[in-house]
DNA sequence: AACGCAACTGAAATCGGTTCCAAACATCGG
DNA sequence: CCGATGTTTGGAACCGATTTCAGTTGCGTT
C-alpha cells in the first residue's frame, strides 16, 4: 500500500522544485517559446516528478476559460444522439476539452432552464435538435457561444444533414415501389429537421401526384411511434415514413403485433439509420445522416468560435444524407392498388 | 433586439445594488440563517433583479467543491448506460450538480487515462462497469470519492445488481424448457457481472446435471455477439445466454441470418433489459436490472462520501434482479433431445 | 443608564492559477 | 568596452467567490 500524499500539488510546488518562480512555470507549461530550453526542461522534469496537473477552476477563474463545452440533447438513449456523443466527446478531447451533457427529456423548458444555469459553467454549449422555441434560447445565444446541430438557426454556426433530399430519396424510392398513398409520423413541431423532411415529402409526393399524410408523434419515442401505428392504419397509406428510426421501430412492433406485414402489407422508412435500425425484423430502410462527421465538426466550430477564428466556408454546413434500403420496404400492395 | 449587457455580473454588483458588502451578499445566498431578514430580503432582490449566477470556477477555487461529478462509462450507445446516465443526472440535479460523461470506449487505458485527467475537475467519479483492473484505479479511489457501479470493488461503496440471482433464473429458465445444453456468450474479463452472471449459470446448470459452454465475445457489442453466433452454432447448444442485451441482439441477428429459428431451434436471453429487448421479432427474453435505482442510489452515495455521511446501512447495496420472459425462448427442439 | 452577550456585518486573506510590468540578463553592433 | 536592443525572469495584481476575524450593532439585564 503506498502511502502517497494525497496532498494537491500546486504549481508553487513546481516552482520550488524546479527553483523558478510560479510565473515562469506557467509560462513554461503554456507557451514553450516564452521560457528558455533549460529553464523549460526542468519545469517539464519537476512538473513530471511531483505529478502536477494545473487546477482547472483556478485556471478558469483568471482566463475566463473553463474548457468545458456543453452538449445538450433531448434525449440521450436515442442512439443517434449517443453516437453524436461519442463523436463529439473525441473531438473535444484532442483540444483538451471536457464535455458536460445535458439529458434535457424532451422538454422545451427543461432546455431553456438546463441552458440558463450551465451557462457559465461551459465556454460554449452544441444544442442538439433544440425543441425550445428560437426566442426563448436567443439571449443565450448572445451570451455564451452556441453551434446548432441539426437546426438551421438565424445567425447561429449550424450543422445540419440535408434532410429535404433524405426525404425526397425516401419518398422516391416507395413511389417507384409502386405506393402512392404515404403518411409521415411527425416529430417535435419546433424542430427544423421534421419541418424540413416534411417539405422534402411534400414536394416529391406532389410531383409524382400521390399523397401524402402527416401525424404528430406525441413524443419522437418508441411509445410515440406504438401510439401512432394505428392512426397510420386507419388511413390507408401503404407506406409509413417516420421522423426518426426510434419512432419507425415503435410502429414496426405495433404493426407486426396487429398481424400487418411488413413490408407486404405495408413499407416503412425512418431517419438517422442508428444502429438498431439493421437488427431487427425486418431490418428498417432509413435515411442516414453522418453522425460522426456531424458531431467532430459541431467541435470544431465551437472550438473555432471560441478562439475567435474564422472559418473560410463560414459556419454553417449541411452533409448530405443517404437512404440505406432494407427489408422493411417493398412493393406496393396489388390489392390496395386502385 | 433587446441590447442587454453581456458583462458578467458579479457579487460586487450584487453588493453594491443591495448596499452591503459582497460578504454578507455570500452569506445571504448561501446559509439565510445567518443574516438580517431584511438584509437577506434586500440580497435577493438585487440578485434577482442583476440576474446573479454565482461563477462556480471562483467558487470552486475556494471550496475546493467544483460541485461537478463524473460518470464514467464503457460505452453511452449501450441503453443500459444512457439509461443510468439519465437517472444520474435526474438526482444529481436534484443536489445541484452536474454530470461530466465519460465515455471509455470501452477501452481500460483510456479509462484509466481519463479518470487520472479529469480527477481534479470533478468532486468524485461514479465508475459504471469499469473495465480496468482494480490495481490500475487503486490510486484514485484514494485520492477522490468514488462510488463503482455493477462493479464489486474491494473497499469502494458500490451499487451492484444481484447478477448470480438474475442468471439463475434464465437458467432455470432454460432448464425447465428442457434444454440440457446451454452456452454462455461472456463478456469483459474484468467485469465482476460477467464473473457472477457466469458463477451464477454454473451453478444452477451443475445442480441440473446440464452442460454449459462458455465463450468470451469479442467486445460486449452488437458485432461482438454477430461474431460469436457461429461459434455457439457449432456447439450443439440449445439456449443461449449472453452476457448483455446488446450482444444477445448481434446473436439474434446472425442466428436469424443463417436461417436459424429462435425460439424453436436455440433459445436466447440477454441481460439488462435494454428498450429494445422488446422491439426485436422475436423479443428478447432478457434479466432486467434496476436501471433507475442503480443511478439514483449511486448518486446518493456519492454525495454521501462528499458530505462526509456515514451510510447507516454501509455504502454497498445490491438490487434483485429479475427475469422477464419473452419470445426468444422457447421449449427445446424435439429432435434434439437425446 | 450602563453593561454584557449574542447576532450581525465588513475588511481582508485566501484559493491556484495567468498576465502585466519592470528588472535582470544576454546579445549584438559600433 | 559601452550602450542599445531583445529575451527571460520574478514580483505583484487580479480573476470571483468563501471564510476567518474582529469590529459593530442590537437587545435584554440590572
Amino acid at each position: 500500500m503506498t502511502d502517497e500524499p494525497v496532498v494537491t500539488v500546486t504549481i508553487k510546488d513546481v516552482a520550488r522544485l524546479a527553483g523558478v518562480s510560479p510565473a515562469s512555470v506557467s509560462r513554461a507549461l503554456a507557451d514553450p517559446g516564452q521560457v528558455r530550453p533549460g529553464t523549460r526542461e526542468r519545469v517539464h522534469r519537476a512538473a513530471a516528478a511531483l505529478g502536477y496537473h494545473p487546477n482547472q477552476a483556478a485556471r478558469a477563474l483568471t482566463t475566463g476559460r473553463t474548457r468545458t463545452i456543453g452538449l445538450v440533447v433531448p434525449d440521450i438513449t436515442n442512439p443517434i444522439f449517443s453516437t453524436i456523443f461519442q463523436a463529439v466527446q473525441g473531438r473535444a478531447r484532442e483540444g483538451g476539452y471536457s464535455v458536460l451533457l445535458v439529458d434535457t427529456g424532451e422538454d422545451p423548458a427543461t432546455e431553456v432552464d438546463l441552458v440558463r444555469t450551465l451557462a457559465r459553467q461551459v465556454d460554449g454549449f452544441l444544442l442538439c435538435s433544440p425543441r425550445a422555441a428560437q426566442e426563448e434560447l436567443d439571449p443565450f445565444l448572445r451570451a455564451t457561444a452556441v453551434v446548432t446541430i441539426n437546426h438551421r438557426g438565424r445567425r447561429v454556426p449550424c450543422i445540419t444533414s440535408d434532410n429535404t433530399d433524405g426525404a425526397r430519396q425516401a419518398a422516391e424510392h416507395l413511389l417507384a415501389l409502386g405506393h402512392r398513398r404515404l403518411a409521415y409520423v411527425a416529430g417535435p413541431a419546433a424542430s427544423s429537421d421534421n419541418r424540413e423532411r416534411l417539405r422534402g415529402l411534400r414536394t416529391a409526393v406532389a410531383a409524382a401526384g400521390a399523397e401524402l399524410t402527416d401525424f404528430t408523434a406525441v413524443s419522437p419515442t418508441y411509445d410515440g411511434g406504438t401510439a401512432a401505428a394505428d392512426l397510420v392504419l386507419a388511413t390507408s397509406a401503404t407506406a409509413a415514413i417516420a421522423f426518426n428510426d426510434v419512432i419507425a421501430l415503435g410502429l414496426l412492433n405495433r404493426f407486426t403485433a396487429r398481424g400487418i406485414g411488413v413490408p407486404q402489407q405495408i413499407s416503412l422508412v425512418g431517419f438517422d439509420d442508428i444502429p438498431f435500425a439493421a437488427m431487427t425484423n425486418p431490418p428498417l430502410t432509413s435515411v442516414a445522416v453522418a453522425k460522426q462527421q456531424i458531431g467532430r465538426t459541431a467541435v470544431d466550430f465551437l472550438l473555432d468560435l471560441l478562439d475567435g477564428r474564422q472559418r473560410p466556408g463560414g459556419s454553417r454546413l449541411m452533409l448530405p444524407t443517404h437512404l440505406i434500403v432494407r427489408g422493411s420496404t417493398g412493393p406496393a400492395p396489388a390489392t390496395s392498388a386502385d
